[in-house]
DNA sequence: AGAAATTTGTTCGTATGTATA
DNA sequence: TTATACATACGAACAAATTTC
């Protein structure tokens, strides 16, 4: 037996998958729907709130329920959630990072702009000569970042964002594990160099040879976990600084 | 202000995440919610239902909520739905598969088991000698589907089902265009041949150079979309059966 | 600027169907 | 079978925020 709220829900879905509603629409008022539904206000609101929790619908005070404009930030906290209750394991996320990375060159290669093109340059120039491991860090991401930005395909930038969130949240020991594992700062700059000359002058095959090893690092450097190929404790961080 | 309801979500996911409520797990009663969380038992409910629809709380009437065990189904559901709401692009979609599978593969040749190899033998053979288009599908689903699969990486596999999903469900017509496209069904067998030999051998390059012809062959002969690099039209599909 | 109408936010009461001991 | 606990569902009422006139 269905649930009300079900039907709510669906109704509302439905109305967005047939084009009669949109983002920054408002839904008829809830003692409408309850009409319209043939239900009570209190299961159209439970169904209201499951789209306004997901991120699909936003409630306002007094004004209204609207669908959403901006879904991202709930997506990515979705995903991050539900790779916890999942379990996953350390070294699938480094895999799924690189299957992002990897795709993300190929179309950054053909499609970066010049204003990218200056910001990788800058961040490497910094990534090599700051001297603080924080301000590495936050170069070294920022590198990460501006490529999967610069494939264009929101399928990969979403993704790459929601791992990012979750890595910076639940397991920042990882991060700071591959750091001090690897004894050899300047082999990582080095893979970074190839990765973002290769973006730059358009060659495929040095950008990828620099991010391989880069991830050949990370798979060497950051595998040294007490807990081999089980689930990962997660650690509540409240800050937040990462990345390799 | 932070509304009612989001306690209680926040509540049932912080005891997820300090490891206190496990899969499987029953809640205390809406009522013990209630009074624990200082509210009353329609705010708890809101909460729930949100947790419910997300797929991480199952309530079962009479019984109580629980910490739901499988939340594959329901992420698949909500990543297809968002993709909607994003206005995906067909071309970044196929962008994104192939991200997912080039790693896959990469995984695989090291990971398949005898079992799974057993199937992809089978399933090349049948998609090289049956003669319906259906069929055809079928087995080049399968494949696609093995492979993945055999990468045992969670990330890789929960996006490929949501991918599906979402292509099966709202884009039927790219899987069509992509067929009837191909006026040489031999030279898709072949990518196919090249890719499942690849893994069958452990010879990555082999099967690496017959999955990306499989992504030219659908960029040459699936890019024929009247609307060019515009957000696609979603099209309802009840029946599915689907993919190339 | 202010009052009235509208709408969401929150709580309570009640009735009913279901699961479990 | 009965009793209890629980979830489902509806309706009513008031509070609080917003919009409208």
């Amino acid at each position: 037996m269905e649930k009300t709220y079900e039907r709510v829900v669906e109704y509302v879905k439905e109305e967005i998958l047939e084009g009669r509603l949109h983002p920054g629409d408002r839904l008829p008022s809830e003692r409408e729907l309850a009409e319209k539904l043939g239900t009570s206000r209190n299961s159209v609101r439970e169904g209201l709130r499951v789209l306004d929790n997901i991120g699909i619908v936003s409630s306002q005070h007094g004004s209204g329920n609207y669908i959403a404009v901006n879904f991202n930030e709930t997506m990515t906290e979705m995903l991050a959630f539900m790779y916890i209750l999942k379990g996953i394991k350390e070294d699938q996320l480094t895999d799924f990072r690189r299957s992002i990375e990897r795709e993300a060159l190929t179309l950054a290669v053909a499609k970066v702009t010049d204003q990218q093109k200056k910001e990788l340059r800058e961040h490497l120039e910094k990534l090599e000569t700051v001297r603080t491991e924080s301000a590495r860090v936050r170069h070294d991401k920022a590198i990460h970042q501006i490529l999967v930005t610069a494939s264009g395909n929101d399928f990969l930038i979403t993704n790459f964002m929601a791992l990012n969130n979750f890595i910076d949240r639940y397991i920042r020991s990882m991060r700071s594990r591959i750091i001090n594992g690897m004894h050899d700062q300047h082999l990582l700059a080095r893979a970074h160099r190839d990765l973002v000359e290769g973006i730059l002058e358009g060659n495929l095959e040095k950008g990828m040879s620099g991010l391989m090893r880069h991830f050949e690092y990370i798979r060497i450097y950051g595998g040294e976990s007490e807990e081999q190929g089980n689930a990962m404790k997660v650690e509540k961080a409240e800050t937040t600084d990462p990345i390799v």
